[in-house]
DNA sequence: GTAATCTGACAAGCCGGATTACCACTTGGC
DNA sequence: GCCAAGTGGTAATCCGGCTTGTCAGATTAC
């Protein structure tokens, strides 16, 4: 029999918690890095018991996959909802728009690189697994642009599956430096390299 | 069990005991992982006490970094003898030496890019920072070759900064999906792959 | 108003690994 | 052969964080 207390039903109060868990997890890694931080650390942050922290997550690496999948998630449907605006679009407004949207999103807060493409790797093997299936669901994407980019005959017919994959790695690669250089790097040059280092690769003879 | 230490030199022995403690770590930390990796571990796969240990190393992200800078130290220097023997030759031949180089040398033990790509991500600060300098001379690297081919007339003259750190994240992602795939991607896939997409990168208008 | 129920803070036990103190042993010098 | 110096292995200690048991307090139904 589930009660409500104060005025707020448990799911709620539990989903604040685990919100708040969240948002603990993404400020503490990315600053005191992943394997420093303590759980007590996380729990006081976020203002919430040791307790409520295992009803939440079965342990630390957890709440730090969920966060990979959340930022990675969050990235790919704001791509996908731009692309399928531009359905009928050029290519190459549809790459640049793919580019924009993409760098825009996850250098919104310089804590998502850090914790994207530093803190979450080489964790272990279910966040590793994670990490390959949304490298691939990039590739795939950028693969699908190129193919409709030979379609419209402005790039050649051939795989693009290893190409894809040099440039997730390209745009990762700059990220990774973006949330390292101080002074930072401009996240417009940035935005413009990868557009252009892209055009380059699909439409290369 | 090395007895009798007449004939072989304390610096000698100490200098052996230091050589297989690397390579257990080498061994354990991309197949264990580094963080699940114990220091008992480590002596025992290198048949070595733990006061050895500690003679050798202040602990286990110290001998991580060491790997680290080793395996791009290795490389770094077989790249740069290759190409010192061809310093009349031309850009694309100079171009294509440097990545065919550089990815056989770091593809002949497949532990190498584990520990460089996944392993030695995100430990510490001495070891991002020690990151961080590699892709700089990389990049650096890169960015002269590019300069030449600009000098030669074959790429325009612009800034290569950002292309460079670019390409070298392609390379970095192709490589750390290359250690995690089943089946392995093709070695000389990849290794064209870097090649025509350096090029496409640097020539491209 | 009261009892039943739920919640969250606290803290102590527990566990596992890092670190060092100790001792047995080897070696070369006399 | 015996002793001084140095070496290496083992085992005990120590430490620090994870995990859960407990309890006091808050809240609502009757």
């Amino acid at each position: 029999m589930p009660r409500a207390y104060g005025g707020v039903s448990p799911e709620q109060r539990r989903a604040e918690r685990r919100a708040r868990l969240l948002q603990a997890g993404l400020e503490l890694f990315t600053s005191t890095g992943f394997a420093a931080t303590k759980i007590t650390e996380l729990c006081t942050e976020a203002g919430v018991s040791t307790r409520n922290f295992y009803e939440e997550f079965g342990s630390k690496e957890d709440l730090l996959r969920e966060l990979h999948d959340l930022i990675n998630a969050t990235a790919f449907d704001r791509v996908r909802a731009a692309l399928t605006e531009l359905e009928t679009a050029e290519v190459s407004t549809r790459i640049a728009t793919l580019l924009d949207v993409f760098v825009r999103t996850v250098t919104a807060d310089p804590r998502a690189p850090r914790l994207n493409y530093v803190e979450a790797v080489g964790v272990n093997t279910e966040i590793e697994q994670q990490h390959v299936r949304w490298v691939t669901t990039w590739a795939e994407f950028i693969e699908s642009e190129a193919l409709r980019a030979a379609a419209a005959g402005v790039a050649p017919r051939r795989s693009y599956r290893l190409t894809a994959i040099a440039l997730v790695g390209a745009v990762t690669g700059l990220l990774r430096e973006w949330q390292a250089h101080e002074p930072p790097l401009a996240v417009d040059e940035i935005a413009t390299e990868i557009r252009e280092l892209m055009l380059a690769a699909i439409t290369r003879p």
